[in-house]
DNA sequence: ATGAAAGCGCTAACAC
DNA sequence: GTGTTAGCGCTTTCAT
C-alpha cells in the first residue's frame, strides 16, 4: 500500500463520495495528474502507465468531473443555444444538426427558450453566462441593446444564425430574409400572379420577408391602388390553423387573389387544406408558396412550392466556428450568407 | 483601501481576468462569504448590506460563476435529457415544457441525442455524467443492461419517461403503449371496422402499441386466418412519405382495408395525403387513426382522429420530480401513468 | 449578521 | 515521462 490513508475531508451528509482522480491514481499507482494525462492526452504518457491508468479507470468506473476540470482550465466543453421556442419546428434541423456536430467533438448544447418577447431574454442571458459556456449560438440577431452589451463584455464566441445584420456581434451564420420574399415575389409574378396575398406570422424574420415580397410587388405592379400587399398576420409561432383562418379572411375580402406566400411551410398546409375543404384547386385556383421546406413540404398533394433554407448547415457551421474559436484557431470567414433556395414544386 | 493589491496568480495567457465574487466584495467593503450570502441566502444579511453588494453587482457587471459553485456545493443546477432524436417533432412539446419549468426553477437543460441505435448511448452517458447533472431525463426507459447500471450507480435521479415499465431505474412518468394498441383496435372495431392495417414506424414503443392491436384484433375476431394484421413498417422516425408508401403498398395487396392505424399523425398526414390524391375519401372508404395529436392534426381536413399524449404534463411532472429530488424533497409518487386519451374527429 | 479558513476535483506551471 | 505545488471561483464549516 502507498502511504496514507485518504483524509477525511468535508463532505456532504447524505451523499457517498465519488471517485476521484486520486482514487484511480492510487490504483494505478501513479500520481493525480498522470491520470489527467492519460486520459485528456495520451501522447505524453507511456504505453505502459497508460494501460495501467486504463485499468484503473474501467475497474473503478471512473468518469471525469469536467465542471471541475472545466474551472481549472477555463473550457466549459459546453455550448449554448437560444431559440424563440421550439414548438414551431423551423429551428429543429438547425438545434439537430448542432447537438450533433458539437457530440462529435466532445462538447455538449444546452437549450434555452427565450420566447418571441425581448423580456426573458435577459435572465435566460444571465443563466448561459454563469455557466462559462464555450459559446453561445443565437437564433436571430440579438435585438435589445443591453444584450448585446453583455454579450460583448463577457467576451464569449457568438454566433448569431438565420438572419444578416451589418452590426454582428461576433460571428454569422445567415441569409437574407427580405430577398426571399422579393424573390418570391418576383416567381410569382413569372408565373402570372398579380393579385397576391400573405399570410405570415409576426416574428421579427418573417417581416423582413413580408417587407421585401411588399416591396418588389410595388416595383411589379401588382399592388393595385394601395401600393400594399393585402397580409394576414398570426401570433407567432405560426401554426396550421393560421392559414386556414388566414385564407378564409383573405378569400372573404379579396375574392380575386391569385397567389398565397405563407411565412410558414406549416401556414400553408393550412392554405393547402382549407382550400381543399372549400373544393378550390391548388395551383389551379391559386399558387400557394410556403417557407422552410419542412421535412412535409415535399410529399403533400399538391407538393409545396417553398423556400428551402439549410437548417443542418447552419447548425454544423455553427459548431465549428464555436470549435474553433474555443480551441484558439481564429475563424477565416466568421459572417457567412449560405443564401437560400426556391423550390419548385407542384402549388404553384 | 482595505489591504494588499490580489497578488498575481496562475493565469491563462491571452484570456482577462473575469470579476469574480471578491472583486465585488471588494467594492462592497465587505468578505466574499457576503457577497455569496447576498446572493443566494438574502434573508441571512441585513438590508443595508445587501444594498451595498447589489449596487457593487450592478456596477461590476458581476455575473456568478455556477460552474464553481456548482462544484463546490455539488449542485450543478443542469438537467440532462435524452431524446431519440428532435427529428420527429413527437418529443418536442415535452422539451420545450420541461426547459420552461427547470428555467423557472433556475435550471438549465443540456440535451442530447442518443439516436435510435444503442450504440452512441454509452458514450453519451459519460459526456452526462461528467457534468454531474442534479437529473437526467430519459424518453423512453433505457434498454442495455450496462446503461442502466451506471446511471444505478452514479447516483443521480433519473426520470424515464413516455413508457412504462415494471422495472424503472429511478423515477417514471409514462404510459402504456400496449394499451394504446388495444383501445384503438376496439375503438375501430366499435366504428365498425373489419379489416385493419397497420403503418408503423420501427421504434421500440411504436412496436409495442402495434403489439397490443394486433392482440386485440385476433380477440375480436378481426384479423382474418393469419391471426396478425398487415402491417407496412417505416423506419424511425417515421415521417409522412412513410405514410403515403405505406397506403400505396397497403391498398395494392389489401384493396378491402377499412381502417388505418398509424404510429404517428406525421405518418396519418401521409395516409391522408395519398387517399386524396387517389380521390379517395376518409372516412367513407377507410378510418384513419394517428398517434400523437400533433399541432396540426385538428385542422386536418378531415380533423384527424388520434390519440393524445400530455407531453407538457409529461415534461413539467418530470421537471418536478428532479428538482424535488436536487433540492432534498422525497418524491412522494415516483412513477406515474399519466394515460393518454383516443381524441374522435372525423378521420374514423 | 459576518468573517476566516479550507477545499470541491481537476489541471497549468514548473520542476526533475 | 512523471511528480509537486498551487489555485480555478465558489461555498461549507466553524467561529465570533
Amino acid at each position: 500500500m502507498p502511504d496514507t490513508p485518504p483524509p477525511a475531508k468535508t463532505r456532504a451528509p447524505g451523499r457517498r463520495a465519488s471517485i476521484t482522480v486520486h482514487d484511480v491514481a492510487r490504483l494505478a499507482g501513479v500520481s493525480a495528474i498522470t491520470v489527467s494525462r492519460a486520459l485528456n492526452t495520451p501522447a505524453q504518457v507511456s504505453a505502459e502507465t497508460l494501460q495501467r491508468v486504463r485499468d484503473a479507470v474501467q475497474r473503478t468506473g471512473y468518469v471525469p468531473n469536467l465542471l471541475a476540470g472545466g474551472l481549472r482550465s477555463s473550457k466549459s466543453r459546453l455550448v449554448a443555444a437560444v431559440v424563440p421556442t421550439l414548438a414551431g419546428p423551423v429551428f429543429l434541423e438547425t438545434i439537430e444538426a448542432l447537438t450533433a456536430a458539437l457530440a462529435e467533438r466532445g462538447y455538449q448544447l444546452m437549450l434555452g427558450q427565450s420566447g418571441y418577447a425581448d423580456s426573458r431574454e435577459d435572465a435566460l442571458l444571465d443563466a448561459i453566462i454563469g455557466r462559462r459556456p464555450d459559446g453561445i449560438v443565437l437564433t436571430g440577431v440579438m435585438h435589445t441593446p443591453d444584450a448585446r452589451q453583455r454579450l460583448l463584455a463577457c467576451g464569449i464566441p457568438v454566433v448569431e444564425t438565420w438572419d444578416l445584420t451589418p452590426t454582428p456581434i461576433d460571428m454569422l451564420v445567415g441569409f437574407s430574409h427580405k430577398r426571399i420574399g422579393e424573390e418570391v415575389c418576383e416567381y410569382l409574378h413569372r408565373k402570372g400572379c398579380r393579385r397576391p396575398v400573405l399570410i405570415s406570422g409576426d416574428d421579427a424574420r418573417a417581416r423582413r420577408r413580408h417587407e421585401g415580397f411588399v416591396r418588389a410587388a410595388a416595383r411589379l405592379g401588382m399592388t393595385g391602388a394601395t401600393a400594399t400587399v393585402p397580409t394576414w398576420w398570426v401570433p407567432a409561432p405560426a401554426k396550421l390553423p393560421g392559414g386556414r383562418e388566414g385564407l378564409t379572411r383573405l378569400l372573404a375580402e379579396h375574392p380575386g387573389l391569385d397567389g398565397v406566400f405563407c411565412s410558414s411551410d406549416l401556414l400553408a398546409l393550412g392554405v393547402l387544406t382549407e382550400a381543399q375543404a372549400r373544393g378550390l384547386s391548388v395551383p389551379r385556383d391559386f399558387a400557394v408558396v410556403g417557407m422552410g421546406d419542412l421535412d412535409f413540404a415535399a410529399s403533400l398533394h399538391p407538393a409545396l412550392t417553398t423556400v428551402r433554407i439549410d437548417g443542418t448547415r447552419i447548425g454544423r457551421t455553427s459548431a465549428a466556428f464555436i470549435v474553433d474559436r474555443a480551441e484558439g484557431r481564429a475563424v477565416a470567414e466568421p459572417v457567412v450568407d449560405i443564401g437560400f433556395a426556391l423550390v419548385e414544386r407542384h402549388s404553384a
